[in-house]
RNA sequence: CGGGGUGUAACGCAGCCUGGUAGCGUGCCUGCUUUGGGAGCAGGAUGUCGGGAGUUCGAAUCUCUCCACCCCGACCA
């Protein structure tokens, strides 16, 4: 390819709408624009990137066993009424109307039109198992898109789904797809982490993500470094403290505390540490009040919280309710003497302290030298509704927990019977009995990946494509090209020896000054460069640098092409 | 959705407070020179100042309104 016939679109500035690392190097590569907020174009430059990521997941998927199809991006609202998710979704599902007034959704997941062909096609065990994929362009009206390519509204990903006779089958693929998940990002050159996960809005019962690890991360996972545990921190137990609660040393006493209404505040004025406080949130239950109790340094995992059946889905009061129930203005409230209509939930690592600090339920005052059963009675509910933080004993007893961050670019689910049994997809067992499918299924954001691999490998100068991801593996750039004979002949030459042993190679024909090309061939990340001029053709030789490299190697003529079919392999 | 912010040329920004008819850098086009790390000189093109309404002799600037985009949103009890 040569630049000439091909499309460079580089900024030397990002657009101010970028924050992040990787969305501002992808903007100003040139290669992805903005059409509105959460929708991008993916340029030729980026194009290539993404079509290289998407032949790898196809190429391991099809070793996987599993079959491509295309679903349509557009579904009828009756598919998704019928398993109940036409109101669940709720407003991340973009719902259309077509001209005849009838509903449907740009689709933000495929599971309920893969059981309806599922149900219509799989009549037998003997059919069984299967395994279809296929890579497409999602739909979720997010929140708040960002980051580019990252958070987009519309996305590309490769989902799959699994359907089987019996829960070993399904075990048995979910294995499968889980290994094919580890060869997929390991082949893509990306460090990364399988960690057990929430099942979130697809439902289902086992689950994994595969994180790329990287500081900006949405997402945080604990894990041990002495054992194979990995938790999605949503999802991480925060066990209880090994030791016992100790007996109370101090009386209760009232102190003023004038201004101080968050824990930090009210340690550093009490010089007591922060590990000492507790935090008191009240939430709402519908018009139920309830009180969550939190150690100061502690943060609140609210879907830990609403997954216990005491609490349930809740919100947060307002200052106004806390006030009208509580008698005091948030900032100063606390568990004791509160009415007794308020349920308190307490932390598990809450119900072990004793002499705590909290508020008095009093503007201006928080209460020391608290303890359970002698100042307050004892919390009506003592559970694990925080986050794991680093320091915490590894719920599988092996080790202490860390925390790092990382992307999501997959995530896989044992979704069981959940979609069949709403959908009646069933088959027939040996026995001629019809039986519920068992199904799985299997998510990567193709799209996603390409932002998370700029997040990874990227320096002052630009991206760092891992190798198979690059959009050329090899850029020749000419000194001179128009106006040294030479130098153009060597390198048309060179570009056509490579192009015919199959190497993706990016000739610079622009007649740009060496450092413009230089400049725009780092940051678009091409893994390998060399420069052809006038002064290197006189000595015979052709300098080479690999983009991580700092200098140039100076080679042979003679022995260039060689030397860049071998790093290309 | 709540809070905050920004919309001026392709990109980055100034001008707005204090109203007088739009500028800087980069990029782009032409010519000449230059050619090993984002060239130099000369010339040139490009703006419904986000949209609408209002105030005014006059609005990028003041007022109202709508829109778009960006950031933050348990961490507060």
């Amino acid at each position: 390819m040569r630049t000439s016939q091909f499309f460079i679109s580089t900024l030397k500035e990002a657009p101010s709408e970028a924050e992040l690392l990787s969305h501002k190097l992808m903007l100003r590569a040139g290669l992805i624009r903005k059409l509105g907020s959460g929708l991008y174009t993916w340029m030729p430059l980026g194009l290539r990137v993404l079509r290289r990521v998407e032949s790898i997941v196809r190429d391991e998927m099809n070793r996987a066993g599993a079959v491509e199809l295309m679903m349509p991006a557009v579904q009828p609202a009756d598919l998704w009424q019928e398993s109940g998710r036409w109101d669940v979704f709720g407003p991340q599902m973009l719902k259309i109307k077509d001209r005849h007034d009838r509903d449907f959704c740009f689709g933000p997941t495929h599971e309920e039109v893969i059981t309806d062909i599922a149900r219509k096609e799989i009549r037998s065990y003997r059919q069984l198992p299967l395994n279809f994929y296929q890579i497409q362009t999602k739909f979720r009206d997010e929140i708040r898109p960002r980051f580019g390519v990252m958070r987009a509204r519309e996305f590309l990903m490769k989902d799959a789904y699994s359907f089987h006779a019996n829960y070993a089958d399904l075990e048995r693929e979910y294995r499968n797809m889980y290994d094919t998940y580890s060869r997929i990002f390991t082949r893509l050159g990306l460090k990364f982490r399988a960690v057990a996960a929430d099942t979130g809005a697809i439902g289902g019962t086992g689950s994994h993500e595969f994180h790329v690890l990287a500081d900006s991360g949405e997402d945080a996972i604990a894990f041990s470094p002495e054992s194979d545990f990995a938790a999605n921190v949503e999802l991480a137990e925060a066990v209880a403290p090994a030791k016992a609660r100790s007996a109370a040393s101090q009386q209760m006493q009232k102190v003023p505390t004038p201004g101080k209404t968050t824990c930090e505040d009210v340690t550093a004025l009490l010089k007591l540490p922060l590990s000492q406080s507790v935090k008191a949130l009240a939430i709402m239950r519908e018009d139920t009040m309830l009180m969550l109790l939190i150690r100061g340094d502690h943060h609140l995992n609210e879907i830990k919280a609403s997954k216990l059946p005491a609490v349930g889905a809740f919100r947060f009061a307002t200052d106004k309710e806390i006030e009208a129930r509580i008698g005091c203005r948030p900032g100063y409230i606390g568990p004791v003497g509160i009415p007794a209509e308020i349920m308190v939930v307490a932390d598990r690592s809450v119900a072990a302290m004793s002499d705590f600090v909290c508020g008095a339920n009093e503007a201006g005052f928080h209460l020391t030298g608290v303890n359970f059963g002698r100042d307050l009675p004892e919390p009506g509910i003592v559970a694990d509704i925080r986050n794991a933080v680093a320091g915490d004993p590894s719920p599988d007893a092996k080790g202490t927990l860390e925390i790092c961050r990382g992307i999501e670019v997959g995530h896989i689910f044992q979704l069981r019977s959940k979609y069949s049994e709403a959908m009646k997809a069933t088959y027939l067992d040996e026995g001629g009995k019809a039986q519920l499918l068992e199904m799985g299924c299997y998510g990567i954001g193709v799209s996603r990946i390409v932002a998370a691999a700029i997040e990874q490998g990227n320096d002052a100068k630009g991206i760092i494509w891992p190798a198979p991801m690059a959009p050329f593996q090899v850029a020749i750039a000419p000194i001179g090209y128009r106006k040294n004979a030479e130098v153009k002949a060597f390198a048309d030459q060179l570009h056509e020896e490579l192009v015919n042993a199959g190497i993706d190679v990016l000739l610079d024909d622009r007649d740009e000054r060496p450092g413009v090309m230089f400049a725009d061939l780092e940051l678009i990340g091409v893994p390998h460069r060399v420069t052809i001029g006038e002064r290197g053709l006189k000595e015979g030789k052709i300098e080479y640098q690999a983009r991580t490299d700092t200098a140039a190697t100076p080679i042979e003529l003679q022995k260039i092409a060689a030397h860049l079919k071998a790093a290309c392999e």
